[in-house]
DNA sequence: GTCTATACCCGGATAGAC
DNA sequence: GTCTATCCGGGTATAGAC
């Protein structure tokens, strides 16, 4: 279910996550999802943590099998890259878990600290770093998804400048 | 009229500005707005224009003002911390202008670039590190406007080590 | 858990008089 | 340039039967 409205926000936009949208992708009426969710929040909360947890998973598994390479020289190279390609494969699910507070409350215990573990741990808990690291990946990936960079810019260029000095 | 909708774009958010808003906050009726905008989108192109703009000129005038001090040691930290305030002083004109595909057929000419500039003149052009510093501090901002960092969280912080990191 | 029917609200936008 | 009157669409959500 929550399934459908992921993929649904995927192909069409946040704007298209609708109660009636939903519930005709899943071949029912609209008002019958009010029997397994309270409201509409309640839906976009399930694709925040959904997001979340796939972006935890995501740097998890960045580095864990982590090995030095031409492309990820480092291990915080490498989890920028995983960083990016996640969040790239999926722009609207991104920006809905992103731009907006974060129900913390409502989220599955411990996620959020799970999803920036990863990144602390190859800072050697330096959160300053951490931060910055972050809030520029964040930066480059939602800059990137709405088009605001130039046309034909080099965006492997700005990634790898922002990934080498703010490696150090 | 635009100073109207920005009005109303920072004291109650995106969501609130409405045609029949817009009206009502300049004492008209909401059909009189037609004979001067031709739809809602007009408005808002309006609005990201005026921001841009304004980002512009808080730009210029940190890089014009520049003066060695303990809060900005360098040309570069001076305009992180311009670009930090004006965002913040106007947080949901600068989602509204920021959170999207920028309309640049319908922008004045060369605004876009005169945005750029100063950044990218105390980069000496390299336009690679510009997109980096940018992209950071535009997470940071958007990062902090949504209450994304964890409460408390130490922002100065993390700004003085991304800028740092990033300006050589 | 699904349906039909429907309430309710609020948005953008137009027509046509003044 | 402003108004009144109105249309139209689309959204969330509820009631109540099956």
């Amino acid at each position: 279910m929550v399934e459908a409205a992921r993929a649904l926000v995927e192909e069409s936009g946040i704007a298209a996550l609708t109660m009636r949208a939903l519930a005709e992708h899943l071949g029912i009426k609209a008002p019958s999802l009010y029997k397994h969710f309270p409201d509409k929040a309640a839906v976009e909360v399930e694709l925040i943590a959904l997001s979340l947890a796939e972006t935890a998973r995501a740097m998890e598994e960045a580095e864990e099998h982590f090995e030095r390479s031409a492309d990820a020289p480092t291990l915080l190279a490498a989890l920028a890259a995983a960083y990016r390609a996640d969040a790239l494969a999926h722009p609207h699910l991104y920006c809905l878990a992103t731009e907006g507070p974060l129900p913390r409350h409502a989220l599955p215990e411990g996620l959020e600290e799970r999803a920036a573990l990863p990144l602390l741990r190859a800072c050697d808990f330096d959160a300053d770093q951490a931060r910055a690291i972050w809030a520029f990946a964040h930066g480059m990936v939602t800059l990137e998804i709405h088009g605001r960079f130039p046309d034909g810019a080099d965006l492997t260029g700005a990634w790898r400048a922002g990934v080498t000095a703010l490696e150090r």
